[in-house]
Order: C-alpha cells, then structure tokens, then sequence
DNA sequence: TTTTATTTTCTATAGTTGTAGAGAATAAGC
DNA sequence: GCTTATTCTCTACAACTATAGAAAATAAAA
C-alpha cells in the first residue's frame, strides 16, 4: 500500500472524517525513537516492540506507517543521510576552498556526543549494509556524493594556492574520507563519557600537509 | 569448566582412554568454519546451528569447546587480530622506518578478496563492541597497539630523513589508522567481485605528503 | 569381546522476534 | 447523541534462537 503523503491532514477525500496523523510527521517520530534506542541499546535491542515503547505507543502501532522493520530501518538510516547533508550544506555555505574542506570535516567528524552516537548508528547501518546490496548502494552512492564535494573544494583550494601538493586530488580524497570513516570507529568504540580523540588536531595536521 | 591445552592428546590422564580429539585444534575449526559464514551469509547467518553444520557436526556438537556463542565469537573475533599482527610481524620484520610503514599498511588494507573478507568480519565486530565494553577494550588494546607500531616506524623514519613534515608523529599516526580503519568500511561495501578502490595509490600519496 | 572414557547426535525447552489482524478506542462532523 | 473514518491496542502465531542434557555412537585399551 502506498504511503499518503504530506498535508493529507487539509486535503479530505471522500470520507466525512479527516485525518488526525500527519503520516510524515509520524513517520519522523518514529525514525527518532529508532535513533535513540540504537544509541542507547544498540541494534538489537531495536525491535519494533522496543521502538514502539520509546515513541509511545504499543506494539502493532508502527505498521500502518512502516510496513516491515526493514522499511522502517531503511529509512532511518537515510535520515541520517540527510541531515547531515543538509548541515554540511549549511556549514559550508558561503566558503570554498581549505575554509569549505575544513568545514565539511568538522560537520562529519564524531566530535561530541551527538555525533558519536551518529557514529553508533551508522556502524549498524555498514553492518547491515555488507549483506544488503540496496543498502550497500545508498552508502557508495552517498560516498561519492561527499568524494565530488571534497575533490571541488580541493580544486578552489588549489587554485587559491593553499593547496600546493604534488599527490593528486582524487588521492587527497579518498585519504581524507577514509579517515572521516575510520574516526566514526574509533569514537563509538571510545568508553562512555569521554569524547575526545583529539580529532580535530588530526584534521588540521592532514590539511597542513597539503600545502607544500 | 576450564578448557584443556595443547597436546592433552598424548597426556593420559588417569583413565585409560586418551582423548580423540585436541580441543584446541578443534576451536580453531570452528572459527574457521564461523569466519566462513560470517563473510559469506553475514553474522546474522551465524547461528550455531550454521556454524556446527559448516564444520561438519550437528548442533550442539561445538558445546564442550566453546560453552556459549558470545565465547565462541570473542574468540573468533580475537584471532582475526592475532592472525593480522602475525603477518605484520613477518612483513616489517628486517625493516624500518618508511618501509616498515608501507609494510605495515598493505598489510593491513583491504587489498584482496582474503582481506576484503576480514573487513566482513570486523565491521560486524565493532558493531558489538559498540555495546559490549569487553569488546569495545580489545579493539582499543589493539588499535593502541598499532598507533605504537605506527610512531615508532615514524621515528625511525624521521632519523633517516624520508619523514620531514613539521605535523607531529602522534597527528600522522592518528591519520593513518583511521585511513586504514575506513578503508575497511569501503571496501567491505564493495559490490560482489569487485576489489580495487585505489588503496594502494592512496597509502603511496599519503607516505609522500610526509616529506616536505 | 568387553570395558570405559570420550565425543556427537538428537530432542526438548524457554525465550524472543516480526508480522497479522480483530476489535476497542478515538475524534470529527451531523 | 449518533455515525463514520481513522488510529491504536492487544492477542495470537509461526519461525527462529541459544542452550541443556539424555542417549547413542565411537574409539582405544584390556
């Protein structure tokens, strides 16, 4: 069945009696309850009845608006996606160049307990993702869309002169993004409390290195 | 119930019959066999029931070896660490500095179809440490350790002149793990077959944004 | 062959899971 | 109050899980 779609809520079909539940908004609440189980509790303590709890309701209550789990962790995970694509589009608006690389590092990297427990839910998410080719393809897909950022800012970098090395861009990238990864491992692993990997000491020695 | 060790085979204790079977070469088979499964259906696939089947017993034959699952993956798990620092061990044995390093990185990146494999087996791994302190500690054992390895290699290479950059050895160290920790999450979400992501061209640029 | 220690199979159990769907509860318009 | 569309709760169920342990099978020594 396919989902309504949003401002259902003002537009009544045939039936006398309007919508109460704005199904999008709805659907959101329920993708934040997810989130939060899975960094409180991790993965598998997200079932659909944990999930329902936490978001108030009881147990068949999600299916009118997730059909399966998988939809529901489906589009979870590319919420997570989103958001952060849209912060980094804010960040990163208005600068070019280092200014626009360093901005789009620090609005990835896992440097405070918000972003951490990110890093605790895309984890599951690549886990999930190695037997799961739809899955896999959303996260190469969302990849490449951050490798054309970091190659343009590296290319506005260079012809400011700020980046002057011989190593190639595509290269550049690929280091650079690979580390923003790997830093998501190291912060979910930290033990609880501490926050700090000095990652952002990390950050500005690799841009320091592009300048010959 | 403790386990017993290496060679009990010909130790007769004080009954007469000897043991058939050496325990410890019989764990090793069932991590062999769970290690199949998990880089081949995923971890969710590796049921004990799947991994006794794929080592050729029926299901509650791999009891008296491993008494619980989370037992039977911690030790999995731990050899995969074991087995790598081995092969570290013999690849930068002889050498130093910036050869040493490069030793060390391509053993460590995912460069093959058997690697690609342990990158399938340890993202499933930091998924459970994400919740399991015991885990999330053996990670972080093992990443000090190489973060060691990793700084010595730069000091050594500092002494001879091939590292130069003013960025300090504990910065690039921390580069570089996280490089090669991403480059795990890459590569495990590989599309079936393939296999190159310019990793090696990547450990190269790196290495030579190091002399300045 | 008989004995005995060891190993393995097989069945049983208690718990958890996603999903389905009937019915109750709810809210808006008459 | 009554009607009706919508939403939610609750129970049920089939599948699957780790684990336990009795019983059968096995292999070596006597």
């Amino acid at each position: 069945m396919a989902h309504k779609s949003l401002g259902e809520k003002y537009l009544l079909g045939s039936g006398r009696v309007p919508k109460i539940v704005d199904h999008d908004e709805r659907r959101l609440e329920l993708v934040d309850a997810t989130w939060r189980i899975i960094a409180r509790l991790g993965i598998e303590s997200a079932t659909m009845r944990e999930i329902a709890t936490e978001a108030g309701f009881a147990n068949g209550a999600l299916k009118p608006y997730f059909p399966t789990k998988d939809t529901l962790l489906t589009f979870a995970f590319g919420h997570v996606f989103n958001r952060t694509n849209e912060r980094i589009a804010e960040v990163t608006s208005g600068l070019s160049g280092l200014a626009a690389l360093r901005a789009f590092c620090v609005e990835v990297l896992p440097l405070d307990e918000e972003r951490i427990n990110e890093a605790r839910i895309v984890i599951p998410f690549w886990q999930k993702a190695i037997n799961d080719p739809g899955k896999a393809q959303i996260h190469r897909e969302s990849m490449q869309q951050w490798l054309d950022a970091i190659r343009r800012h590296l290319a506005e970098a260079r012809d400011s002169g700020d980046v002057s090395t011989a190593v190639d861009d595509d290269s550049l990238a690929g280091q650079l993004l690979n580390m923003l990864l790997g830093a998501q491992i190291a912060a979910a692993l930290l033990p609880e409390g501490q926050t700090d990997l000095g990652l952002d000491r990390q950050l500005e020695g690799f841009l320091s290195l592009l300048t010959r």
